[in-house]
DNA sequence: TATGAATGAGAATTCATTCAT
DNA sequence: GATGAATGAATTCTCATTCAT
C-alpha cells in the first residue's frame, strides 16, 4: 500500500496526489487506507520514513567494507546510492519532494542528510590520516563539502533518471541512461582530486592562476 | 506583483499559496490578477521564467569578463550565483520549487539548467585548450558534469541560506552564515581540482590506491 | 449493552455516538451490535423503548396506592418522577434528545406522555368528584394541563440535575442539588392550586384584579 | 439564508442537517454559505441567537407595558410567547435542539432562560408586594418556579404546535389548533393560583388533606 | 478598468454497515 | 456464535475561476 502512495507522491507531489487516486492505485478502498495511517500526513510521514531508510541502508551496505582507502568507500557508497536511485527512482523523489514540505519532513530528510554528512566526514578524516599530514578542516567547511557532494549526487541521479526515461515508455532502459557506475565515475572523477586536495592541505585559492592553481597549505612541504 | 506571487510560491508551495493570498498580498483584487495571466498556472510560470531569467542573466554577468583563465571565470559565474541566491532566496526557492512540479515548470528549470551546461561546456572547452592538449570529453560526461556542480551549488545554496536564518528573525545576518566568496570558494575546492584533471585528460579510476588515484588518459604524458 | 448504548447516546446525542464507542463501551464486537439490532435507529429505539417502560413504571409505582387524595396522590407520582430522573440521569437524557429526533422516535416519547396524560387525567376526575362539583374540563384543556405539568416537571428534573453537577466531578451529591422531594414540592406549590381550582369550576380569566383574580365558573356559589 | 437554516435545523437537527441540504433550500451555492459564516457551527450560532434575540425581544414586548398587575403581566407575556412559538415554530424548535447540543449552545439557550427567570422573578416580586406581606422565597426556590415555568411553557408551545399540525399540510390552521390565548389561559390556570399563593406565604405541604390543602406560612394571618 | 459576489468541482475524513472466516 | 477486515456513501470545507457591474 505505502508503494502505490510512494508513486502517487512522487509523480504528483504531496497536494496534487489525493487520497482517491492512492486508494485506486493501491487496489483497495480509502476507509482502509485510513485505518492503517491516520491522516494523509502520516501517511507521506511514513512513505518518506520508509523512503529514507531504504536509501540509508543501502548507502550504509555500500560503505560495509572496511580497510578499503578512503576514495574506494566513497566509490563505493557512491555506487550503491545511484543503483538505488536507479533502481527506485520514484521513492528517491518522495525525499526530493519532502524536503520542500515544511519543517516535520525537510526535518526527516534532513536527518538523512546529516547521516551521509557524517559519513563523508568520517571518509574525509579517513583519507587526511591516510594522506599523512591532516589539514584540519573548520567544521564549517566539512558541513558545506558534504551538502556540495549530497547535492551533486542528487542531482545527477536525477539526471540520470531523466536520461533513462526518454526512451519513452519502452519497457527496456534507454541505451542513454548512464549505469549507476558510470555516474558514480563521473561524481568521482568531479569531486575526488578537489577532496584529496583538500586533505593534504592545499587548496584552490582565487587570483591565482590556472593549471596549477592550488596554494599549499600550511601544512604543505 | 509578481514578487507577491513569488514570495508566496516560495513560502507555502505551489499548491499550498493562494490566490486570495496573492492577490491580497499585491494589494490587487483577484480578478485583476487573472486578467494579467489567464490563470495560476502561468502565474506560476511567470514567476519561474523571471526568477530563471534573473538568476542567468546574474551568472552571466558574473562571468562576462573575458581573458580570464577557465578557473577565474568559473569562480567568476560561482561568486555571482551565490551572491544571487543569498540576495533573493525567494525567487531561488520558487525555482526549487518547480523542479518538483511536474512537466511544464520543470521544463522551465531544465532549461535554465541547459544554459548553465552550456556555460560551463565552454568553460571546460577552454580550460582542455588552456591546458594544451584537449582530452575530448564525451559529450554526455560534460553533461553529467555540468549537472553535478549545478546541483551542488544548487544544495549549496540552500544550505548557506538555511544557515543565514539559524539566527531567528533577527533582520541582521547570522554569523553562521557564509558568505557568497566562502561558499564559492568551497565549491571551487570540491570541484576544480578534478575538472582540471579531466581537462588534462588525467581521471580517477576504480581500484586504484589512494593518494595519486588518477590515470593519465590518452593524451596525459 | 444497551446500558453502554444508553450512556453514548446520552452524552452525545443519537449522531454523535458512534456504533465503535457503543461496541467497545459494551466490551463487544461491532457485528455483534447488529446481530442483536438491525441498525442504529433500532439500537436507539430500544433505549427509548427501555427508558420509557422504566419511567412510566416508576411513575406507575409511585401513584399506586389507592385511596389516597388526588393532591396526595399527584405527589407521590411527582416524587416517584424525581427520583427516577435524579437515579437514572442518562436514561431520561436519552429520552430528552429523543424527542428532537423525527417521527419514529417522538413518537415513542409521544406515547409515554400520553401515558402520563391519562395518570393525570384519571388524577384530575379524581379531584374533581372529590371536589363535590366536578365542573367538566374539556379534554382538550385537560390534555393541555396534563403537558404543562409534563413539561414543567421535566424542566425542574433537568434543573436538579444540572444543579447536583455543579459541584465538578466529584463523587458526593453537590449541597445545591434539591431532593427529590423538595424539586416535586416546588412543582406542587407550582401547579396544585390551580389544578384545584380547575375542578372546582374556578378559574383564572384575564382582565379581572389580581389577588382574587379567579371567576367562579357556572358551577360556582 | 438564515431562514433556510433555521428551517433545516429545525427539521433534522445540528448533525442531520447538511450544508448541501441548507444551501439548496437557500437557493444558493455552499461556498456561498461559508462566505458568509465560517463553518457549520458558526452557522447554528447565528441561527440560535437570532431566535434567542427574536423570541425575547416578543416576550419583552409583550411584558412592555407598566402599571399592570403581577397576573395581566404574566399573562401578557405568556400570550406574547404563545403567539411567537406560534408564528415561528422552527425559530423555536432550533431553541429547543440547541439545548441538547454540548455547552457553547446550550449555554445562549440558557441565557435566554435566565432572562426568563429573572422577568419572572420581578413579577413575583411584584406580585409579593402587592399582596401585601411578602413571603420571602428563597433564590433556590425561585429559581425552580422559573424553571418550571418555561417548561410548562415550552411543553405547551411544542403541544400547540403539533396540533396545529395534525391537520396535515392542509395551509389552513387546524381546527384543533389552541389559539395563542386559549393556550396562555390553560397555563394561568395551571400555575397562577399557586403562584399568588406563594406570594401570600401559603404554600402546599404534603400530609394535610386535600381541599384545602395549604398551610398558611409564617406571614398568614 | 477593476471588483464584489458567486460557484463548480473536488479535497480529506468519518461512519454505519457487511462479509469471510 | 463472534469478529477482524473492508467499504459505499456522505459530510464538511476549500479554492481556482468567472460574471455583472
Amino acid at each position: 500500500m505505502l508503494d502505490a502512495a510512494v508513486t502517487a507522491f512522487a509523480r504528483h507531489g504531496y497536494q496534487a496526489a489525493s487520497m482517491d487516486d492512492i486508494a485506486e492505485a493501491a487496489g483497495v478502498s480509502k476507509p482502509l487506507v485510513y485505518l492503517y495511517l491516520k491522516s494523509k500526513e502520516e501517511l507521506f510521514t511514513a512513505c518518506v520514513r520508509r523512503e529514507v531508510a531504504a536509501l540509508v541502508a543501502a548507502v550504509r551496505e555500500g560503505t560495509r567494507q572496511r580497510g578499503l582507502s578512503a576514495d574506494q568507500q566513497l566509490w563505493n557508497g557512491l555506487t550503491a546510492f545511484f543503483a538505488h536511485t536507479a533502481a527506485r527512482p520514484d521513492g528517491v523523489a518522495v525525499l526530493y519532494r519532502a524536503r520542500t514540505r515544511g519543517e516535520p519532513f525537510s526535518r526527516e530528510v534532513d536527518t538523512m542528510r546529516i547521516e551521509v554528512v557524517v559519513i563523508v566526514t568520517a571518509l574525509l578524516g579517513q583519507a587526511a590520516r591516510d594522506a599523512g599530514c591532516a589539514g584540519k578542516l573548520a567544521e564549517r567547511e566539512v558541513s558545506g563539502l558534504a551538502h556540495a557532494l549530497v547535492g551533486a549526487a542528487e542531482s545527477l541521479a536525477e539526471w540520470a533518471d531523466s536520461r533513462s526515461r526518454t526512451g519513452l515508455s519502452g519497457a527496456e532502459p534507454s541505451p542513454d541512461a548512464p549505469s549507476a557506475n558510470e555516474t558514480a565515475a563521473t561524481l568521482m572523477n568531479f569531486c575526488w582530486a578537489g577532496l584529496e586536495n583538500l586533505m593534504k592541505g592545499a587548496r584552490w585559492v582565487p587570483g591565482v592562476g590556472s593549471g596549477s592553481a592550488v596554494a599549499r597549505g600550511p601544512h604543505g612541504p
